[in-house]
Formats: structure tokens, sequence, C-alpha cells
DNA sequence: ATATCCAGACTACACGTGTAATCTTGTTTT
DNA sequence: AAAACAAGATTACACGTGTAGTCTGGATAT
């Protein structure tokens, strides 16, 4: 029951975060607004203003050196982790089961995903 | 690439569609509160006000009969397919191969979901 | 040194959401 | 009929989010 929910991240943030997540080093806002200036077009303070409130509600963490560099304070995996349990809690009734079995006879699934699953499914998961 | 996304439902507005999808009939406020009596502490106006929002963005129709029935106008299964379908774009990149991976190797799964889910995989989905 | 520019701080503002209160009017109860 | 109540309409209000603008002070370029 590992339960400490960072404050929930907003779509806009989540960009934010991926450029973040894709940097094993810690950002400042220029390169975090160099990164973003081919996926979004929202301005400079914008961009600021989305980074001080991940700082805020804990996603990030901010490093003084002078200009502040920027580092995630939560994993993408666990932020994957949370958003799909919190969907599968939601509207799964906290059974994931039945995420899978929609999702396998809801046809989003190719016949390529399915083999691949399949073999996943031999060895447990232990993959 | 079916989109007709009715506005997005909000928590509190599920509840409310929860009582609706559970009922064949439309149903006039005073059974939705007596419904979700059990479930929330919500006051009367609370609910007066969801079911309101969820009429002006169409999740629910309302009868006009003297007092309102209600019922709605998007079923469960859109709703929870719609859910999903965001959760996949927005954070496994739209590959829902990826999720269910995940599931997978994630330990959510018990034993016993992954048996059956090996069954229906054995058929290809076709249950 | 002076003008320019950028980071950071603070402020803005509309819309959605959670959570109601009030007011009006028609219906039910006494 | 008068009182009580229920539905509907209107209004409220704080917080989150998307999307910025302004102001200030130090770094940079000329």
């Amino acid at each position: 029951m590992t339960f400490r929910p960072v404050q929930k991240i907003s779509d806009a943030e989540l960009e934010i975060m991926r450029v973040l997540w894709q940097s094993e080093e810690a950002l400042p806002v220029s390169e975090i607004r160099r990164k973003l200036k081919e996926k979004t077009s929202w301005e400079d303070t914008t961009i600021k203003t989305l980074v001080n409130r991940l700082v805020k509600k804990g996603a990030v963490l901010q490093e003084s050196k002078k200009v502040y560099y920027y580092r995630p304070a939560v994993s993408e995996a666990e932020y994957t982790r949370q958003a799909t349990d919190e969907l599968i809690e939601k509207v799964y009734s906290g059974n994931a089961r039945n995420l899978v079995a929609a999702l396998i006879s809801a046809d989003t699934l190719s016949d390529e995903d399915l083999s691949e699953l399949r073999a996943m499914f031999e060895n447990g998961g232990k993959s």
C-alpha cells in the first residue's frame, strides 16, 4: 500500500514532467523551454508557471545554483502506475482484470500485441 | 477513430451517472437523491447542480413530464471506453499493449486473474 | 557605463469542479 | 385556506487549471 500521492499532475504540467523525465541532469528553465518549443507554443511565462506549480505540489525538485535547476521528484513509472490505478479504481471497480478483459475483447489490441502478450503470460509476467 | 466525446464527466458527476446507469427507467431527481443518500452526504441542491451540469454537457437527457425525469445519454460502456482510451493516449503513448504489459508485470493481477485472462487470450478475445 | 535581456516573483483572468444557499412557485398536508 | 414542502431556477464561492502579462534586478553585450 505505497500511498504518498504527490498532488495530481495536470495535463499541461505533464508535458513539463516528460521533459524532465527524459533528462539525466537537472535542467534550468531555459532548457525546459528549449525542449518544449518543438511540441507546444507556450509562452515562456506559461512554462515557468507550470514549473512553479509542479515544485509547489512536490512533483519536481528545485535546486538552487544561482539559476534554479529542476529535476523530477516523482518517477515516470510512479506516475504511470498512479494514473493507471486511478483509472482502475474509478471505472473498473478496482478490478484490474476487468480492464485487461475489456482491452482484449475491445479490439484495441492488434494480433501482434496479442501474441506478444501471450508470451508474457506464459512466463507469468516475469520478463 | 470514433470521436464523439460528450464533454468530460467529472468525478462527482460520475456518481450521478452510476445511479442512472443502474436504472432501466428515467428517474426524477428525488429518486436520484434517494439512491445517493447511501453513498454520499451531498445536499439536495448539490445533487441538482450536478444533474443540471450533466444535462448541459449532453451526458444526460432530461424528459419533461411536469417533474423532469433523467436518463443517461452516454452508456457506461462508452464512458469506460473513453476513459480508458484517454489513459492509454495520455500515459502509454497511445499503445494499449504497453498498458497490459505494465499490468502483467506489475503484480497487480492475481494468479487467478492471470489464468482467467490466459483463457481469454487463447480464443483471441472472442468471448 | 549603458542598454538589453533573461530569470524569478507576483498578478491576472476565465472556465471547470466541488459544494452549496436562496428564492420562487406549485403541491401536499393539516 | 394556511402551512409545509419539493422542484426548479438562480447565484455563490473557493480552488485547480490553462494561459498568460508585468515588474524587478542581475548578467550580457555593445
